[in-house]
RNA sequence: CGCGGGGUGGAGCAGUUCGGUAGCUCGCCGGGCUCAUAACCCGGAGGUCGUGGGUUCAAAUCCCGCCCCCGCAA
């Protein structure tokens, strides 16, 4: 099939390729305008735009759909529109210009967790079993009739940047099999059931642990912002960065539990006391500093600290 | 010139305000104790204090330049 692909971060990269080598003929890409990247601002062009000119496809780069962008899509007369992660919405005219419209793979069960950030907030509400569907695109967000779905299970604690790698991947073959079954029935696709939820972009004060949470919950938590914005906490008014943790070994029921908030050392690990357990900061990074590990950081502060 | 923190043996820190013997918690090496241990005891190695210059009898510490790392913001 024809196909018209808009993408931008890392974790669109796959469906391309799979586009691809599914046999179809990608005429263009449309991904967001080079964006400054890191401290030192390095115009840089999104993983989308390079995988796309290492595969000679013709790039678009805007940060809207406007009427550029139609216009530019209008020649190329796609038969199909694919959207994964591209980080605007579609509109018409654009939306009704490709024969078969547009479909988009989106990172979760619709309608649960319509928007921005799905597997984030998935994984921030404690779910493990994560999802993916490809759905036809409506003007209302995430609305649109669904044609194929699929889902995996996660372990405990795997962070969001890890799962959507992943589901990058996985996603494809939901993907492939939808533009197949749109080839053969232009009018396939039955409407989303249940009750639909909000997947709200995260911001850095979402990543704002609350250690006098449950064990699970603050676990699911850091899963949900991993690695970005990041999950932190306070020490001393500062935020202290914790990069990786795990649920420590329970301790000897015998001893008084430390008050939620206090990290101590514990056979070589720095451990984080919390209302219902504890768990190891693995790795964490103070502000300023490079990561380091947990350990390391509270010898540093005379062997124990209380984080808030 | 967007704001800010930092660079001290292998790791993490203190020491800098007010110049005057290189410190702490670990790690590492050797020995001891123990049924045993990430426990404990004894001993040891390892540092041009990021870098270049300046001031001084004397600089990790004060002054100036430069390099590098990071947190924000974007």
């Amino acid at each position: 099939m024809r196909i018209v692909f808009a993408g931008t971060p890392e974790f669109a990269v796959p469906s391309l390729h799979a586009l691809v080598e599914a046999g179809h003929e990608v005429v263009g890409v449309i991904t967001r305008e080079d964006a400054p990247l890191g401290r030192k601002r390095i115009l840089t062009p999104s993983p989308v735009a390079a995988a796309a000119e290492a595969l000679g496809i013709p790039t678009h780069r805007a940060n809207r759909l406007g009427d550029a962008t139609t216009e530019w899509v209008r020649d190329l007369a796609p038969e199909l529109g694919v959207i994964v992660a591209y980080g605007g919405l579609v509109r018409e005219p654009l939306l009704r210009l490709p024969e078969r419209g547009w479909i988009n793979l989106h990172f979760s069960e619709l309608p649960r967790w319509r928007g921005a950030a799905p597997v984030q907030r998935a994984l921030e509400a404690g779910e493990q079993r994560l999802g993916v569907t490809v759905f036809r695109l409506v003007e209302a967000l995430d609305a649109g009739d669904v044609l194929t779905r699929d889902e995996r299970e996660y372990p405990e604690g795997t962070p969001a940047g890890a799962a959507l790698t992943d589901l990058a991947t996985f996603g494809t073959a939901a993907l492939t099999a939808a533009v197949e079954l749109l080839a053969q029935d232009p009018e396939a696709g039955t409407p989303q059931l249940g009750e639909a939820t909000t997947a709200r972009k995260l911001s850095r004060e979402d990543g704002k642990l609350d250690p006098t949470r449950s064990t699970s919950e603050v676990l699911a938590h850091w899963a949900g912002v991993t690695p970005e914005p990041g999950a932190y906490v306070l020490h001393d008014g500062e935020p202290l960065k914790l990069r990786e943790l795990r649920r420590a070994a329970a301790a000897d029921g015998a001893g008084q539990a430390p008050s939620p908030g206090t990290v101590s050392l514990d056979g070589g690990a720095a451990v984080l006391a919390l209302a219902d357990g504890a768990l190891e900061l693995v790795r964490v990074q103070p502000a300023g500093k490079a990561a380091m590990d947990g350990a390391a950081w509270l010898r540093g502060r005379g062997g124990s600290a209380v984080i808030s």
